[in-house]
DNA sequence: GATAACAAGACGACCGGTCGTATATATCAG
DNA sequence: CTGATATATACGACCGGTCGTCTTGTTATC
């Protein structure tokens, strides 16, 4: 053929830079020079490894998502039972909050509310979302079935509304610059609600 | 002293229009040209008016939340008992966000998830969603006192959770533009958790 | 030489913000 | 009262800078 790619990480280390960056100043508010910079690309490459700044956003978004379902799985696979499983892991996403001081948040919620423009990223949004819910309603059936969680309401009645009340939580969090509302809602629900 | 402001309701229409700018294409994304185009203002003339674009999106909060309470405070006026008024005023949301075709969403979430940088415009969103959450800790008390809503969780922690599980479940909507999300928390809470 | 990845810098549009000036009113001297 | 003056506002041209994108040429591998 010819000169080869130099190397996929670098296509790495963008998507990695570009969700710090997504996810500190929101899409309109992330320039690509500042991403770019941050990982020693030349301006005149990134369309080598992009379509456009949209299409790097929606993979910058699949790429959250993979990293958010490992970490999920990580803390799934080192716990007795799921439902400690499910608490472990927001807690290392509590962990995380708590040291980036507030900033951040989550990928999903941020450029959820900004992106209207784009079907693209729309759809990696709605992809990604419903990726980490299916996820934490297995987990939520595994309790179920386990003993630990009601099983009068559908595991998957319970996950919309765990994964959506952290998301609201999440936003309040930045506001208030405060991890209490992560965990009353987990206190809530999980310690009160969804118990069996 | 001087020229007379031209009028007081040129500042009620660009702060409408920048509610509406900043709903749809977020803090960055929002150009204060649009903003002054649509309202027929001149560049100009803006900084007459606010300090700067930080100070306009501050003050198109509190114009948000303001309108928000007046909006609730109807919807509780026109009902007979407050957890109808609440239901009411929900579905009020919800009917907007359809006929909007799902863009826009909720203001303090969308900005909550973009403005790391200003601390002015946080504070000015915490204000907001406080006082949202007080207002709908207010309708829950007086169905605890009705005997609508159960009492032995505060009527405050069940606003935390309303809320915060509302705005969550917003985002949703506007990934996956449906109205389901917002019917099932409503349908989970308030037609279940909450009930006494 | 053929081919394809890499990179430099140009490009025009647009950004938030500023400037000088025109305009209209309030004040006050007479 | 009249009319000069001071002053806050209205206004649009314009500022330097940054944006995402593209054109063009270079470089490395076959």
């Amino acid at each position: 053929m010819a000169r080869p790619r130099q190397s996929e990480a670098t296509r790495q280390r963008l998507l990695d830079e570009g969700v710090t960056a997504f996810l500190e100043h929101g899409y309109h508010g992330t320039g690509l020079k500042a991403v770019l910079d941050e990982v020693n690309v030349p301006k005149g490459s990134f369309y080598n490894y992009f379509e456009s700044k949209e299409d790097f956003a929606a993979a910058a978004i699949r790429h959250y998502a993979d990293c958010f379902a490992d970490s999920m799985q990580q803390a799934m696979d080192s716990s007795p039972d799921p439902l400690s499983g499910l608490r472990s892991f927001f807690k290392t996403l509590m962990a995380d909050f708590e040291a980036a001081g507030y900033v951040g948040g989550c990928l999903i919620a941020n450029l959820g509310g900004e992106l209207e423009g784009s079907d693209t990223c729309r759809r990696a949004l709605a992809t990604a979302f419903r990726g980490w819910r299916d996820s934490v309603t297995d987990a939520l059936r595994q309790g179920q079935e386990l003993g630990q969680v009601r099983t009068d309401i559908e595991a998957g009645d319970l996950a919309d509304l765990l994964t959506e009340a952290w998301e609201g939580a999440v936003i309040r969090m930045k506001i208030d610059r405060s991890l209490a509302p992560l965990h009353r809602v987990l206190d809530r629900l999980l310690g009160d609600y969804f118990q069996a």
